[in-house]
DNA sequence: AACCAACCTTGGGTGGACCAAGAGTAGCGT
DNA sequence: ACGCTACTCTTGGTCCACCCAAGGTTGGTT
């Protein structure tokens, strides 16, 4: 006698923000597994694509693009400058920031963690064909707006 | 100078988990507002409908068709029954059992939850077409599968 | 009777998101 | 030159969703 999955009641199968939390809270274990067996964390990977991306910059400048708070910002630049993967200098020109700049190590692991990353989308929305996920992009961006 | 929204890393704004992530994020922060405000709580809505949609029934069962823990369940029938939304009896036919069961004003309150959950879907996902939402729908519950 | 299984209850733990205060620095107007 | 405001980093918290574990009671089975 297993414990079936009860099946949910329609008023939250038919409501986005259940479907899209649900889906959401699955693929965050996922990925918080996948990080935590390498070393990493999800924010590890989301402030190194920004510094790959976009040069070197200050903190709050990536807390803004990736949605990230100041002290949480503060605790994951303290483990990715351990780990070697970035360095923290001031800035010459405003000594109030630090510089951020992705090193060379930091940058393979960048490219490690979005392997790791996009298997993972693989894994959940693999059930989706290539067209649809690329639907399901467009829409979810035109819905952050 | 207002603080602007910086451009997220398009390694991130292509992966669906991360989009999703933030969709879900701001949905939940909408809804626990929402129900705070009238004094309840997005679990409460799923316990109701629950209820409404399958009869009176044992905590676990609720919590298997709608994702909820024992413990938190235990928890949220508190505030229900303080409410008077529902009321829990020793099943009769099983004693190690509560049944639970809906009362008048907590079909009402579903009602209630129900509309006010379903405007912040407007609010959310008001820039998608009808048709589009019941893509989107369809996709996502499949990858739920 | 003995044993196992299911249910409710209680207590606690963890991680992500968020908030507030303080110290140092920069820019600006006076 | 001065004071004021704004910005940045750092530190130290709070809050909540989600999850886990143990104990006591009842039901079913052998």
């Amino acid at each position: 006698m297993e414990v079936e999955a009860q099946e949910a009641p329609a008023r939250l199968r038919g409501k986005p923000s259940w479907l899209i939390s649900k889906t959401s809270a699955r693929t965050h274990r996922l990925i918080a597994e996948a990080m935590t067996a390498v070393g990493a964390h999800a924010y590890h990977f989301a402030i190194l694509a920004a510094l790959e991306e976009f040069g070197p910059q200050s903190q709050v400048r990536i807390g803004q693009r990736c949605g990230i708070d100041q002290s949480d910002m503060h605790a994951m630049l303290a483990e990715l400058a351990e780990q070697g993967h970035i360095r923290r200098a001031p800035d010459p020109e405003d000594r109030r920031r630090n510089l951020i700049t992705l090193t060379e190590t930091g940058r393979r692991r960048m490219v490690a963690l979005d392997a790791a990353i996009s298997d993972i989308q693989d894994d959940v929305f693999g059930v989706l064909s290539e067209e649809e996920r690329r639907l399901l992009i467009g829409m979810i961006t035109r819905v952050i707006g």
